[in-house]
Order: C-alpha cells, then structure tokens, then sequence
DNA sequence: ATGCCTTATACAATAAGA
C-alpha cells in the first residue's frame, strides 16, 4: 500500500498539477495540505473523476487538509485536533483507509519567533503528542502524515547555521519532533535514506529549487504496526509550471495485523497442532 | 533588517507562508 502526503499550495490554484500527480503516480491514500479553500470550494468532482474518494477540512483562504483514498471512500474519524475547542483552524483530520489510520496534518508555522504564532505552534505540538500517544496505545497501524512545519535536525536544512533563531528549526520544536519518535514512532524518510540529504520543500524565492537550497519539513511518522517497504520523495514535480513549494513525499507499507506480529502468539501458534 | 516569490481575497493592497 502506497500513502502519500502532499501540501498543495492551494487545491484550486494547483488542481492540474494535482490530477498530473495523482494520474502518475497513483497512490493508494495522500493526505492533502493547504487546500486554501472552504468546504464548498473543495474539487471533489474533480478529484473523484481522477478515481479518488475524499473527505476534507477547509477553511477560507487558509489551512485546510484531506484525505483522498483511491477507488474507494476513506471513512473519516476525525477532524480537529483535540484539546482545545477554541482552535478552530483547519489543521488535521482522520480517516481509516484499507485498514490502516491515517492523519493528514498541517501544523501551524510559527513565525516569527519569538511571539504569539509561536506559542500556538508549542501548544499545538503538546495537543498533538497527547493524541499520538492515544493512536499509539491502540495498537492500530497508523500513519500520521503531513507538513510538520519542522527540519528534526541539521541535516534537514539546507543551511542549518541560518535558521537557528526560526520557529521551524528552533530547539523547542525540534524536541518536539524528537518527544513524538521517542514515543515509539518511524519517520519513514529518515530511516529510508539514514545521514543522506534529503528534501520536501524549496522557496520559490532565490531560485531555491534549482540551487537545491531546500527543508524536509515534511514526514511520515509509522506506528510499530506499519511495516516500512520504500519511500521516497516525488521531487520532479517541484521543478513543473504552476509547482506548489512543496514535494509529495510518499511510503511503500504493510499493515501488520496483530495475528502477524512477532512474539508470544506466532510461537504459540507454532507450538499448536 | 529586507527583498527575493506565490497564494487567496477581491480588484489594490494586505496577510501569510517558511
């Protein structure tokens, strides 16, 4: 099974680039981010013509995030983070697809720091790994897939002497990062292309992308349930006409049911006549 | 410190992005 996350930079502005995406490169689920348009403006006719079922979380202007499953529907469990029922931005939302738990997160920037937007973004990192300890204790395959809005470590950023100070590179954002793997969670990149340089997004400023001055920003976190088989990067659509700033990163798993894991049940089973 | 570029909103200029 292929998951794919993609922050789109706009589903409306970019809509041909997307269907491109999605015809080429055809995964099973992709978890949508900055869809800048409200529930009404989402294209699901569009997409549904291009073989993908959905479910969304807009919101006017900003934010915004989906699932789309292909070839069939994603059932939605959730949308909104909990904890805070004053926030009322468009950032994650969830959804089962093929027996697997997938969250399409978009979180928040955080600059400039210090200030405000920052704050939001710790506090919003806080909600975040309490509902990811929730999703881990269930024992569930799940994918938390999205724009984290954060380079893990130096080797994530382009020129790591320069954004010290930024609310994506800062220390506390990066602890974090490295609180929700210590919970138990792969980050599918990394462990694919372990000590290797490897990007997700480019400024348009600069000519960013053609300098490869870029981030990894955004991830793929696997539950101890999700075996890994690939993953990659879909870095030449970055280069096209109309490109979002962003590049699909995607994964290649297994969902391991609780009968297939490793330990007490398959001895057991081995032992059984 | 700011521009560099691009989006949505709404039709000029602003807010936001990272």
């Amino acid at each position: 099974m292929r998951i794919a996350t993609y922050n789109v930079n706009g589903v409306n502005g970019r809509l041909p680039n997307l269907l491109d995406w999605l015809e080429e490169t055809r995964p099973d689920a992709v978890c949508l981010q900055e869809l800048k348009a409200p529930d009404e403006r989402f294209p699901a006719e569009a997409i549904g013509k291009a073989g993908y079922g959905a479910v969304w979380h807009g919101q006017k202007a900003w934010n915004g995030v989906a699932i789309l499953a292909r070839r069939c529907e994603p059932l939605e469990v959730r949308r909104g983070l909990p904890g805070d029922p004053e926030d009322l931005q468009s950032r994650y939302i969830e959804a089962a697809v093929g027996g697997v738990l997938v969250a399409s997160l978009y979180a928040p920037n955080g600059n400039p720091q210090p200030g405000p937007k920052f704050e939001f973004k710790l506090a919003w990192y806080r909600r975040f790994e309490a509902h990811a300890a929730d999703l881990l204790a269930t024992g569930h395959p799940v994918v938390l897939a999205g724009d984290y809005n954060i380079m893990p470590t130096e080797l994530d950023v382009y020129a790591p002497e320069r954004w010290t100070e930024d609310a994506l590179f800062h220390p506390k954002v990066r602890e974090a990062y490295a609180r929700l793997l210590a919970q138990g969670w792969t980050d599918a990149l990394r462990t694919r292309f372990p000590g290797q340089r490897v990007y997700t997004f480019w400024k348009y400023l600069r000519n960013a992308y053609e300098r490869d001055a870029g981030l990894r920003i955004d991830h793929l976190l696997l539950s101890p349930s999700v075996k890994l088989l690939d993953a990659g990067v879909d870095r030449a659509f970055r280069g096209r006409e109309k490109a979002s700033d962003h590049a699909a990163v995607w994964v290649e798993i297994e969902a391991l049911t609780a009968a297939a894991k490793p330990g007490k049940t398959a001895r057991k089973r081995s032992a059984s006549p």
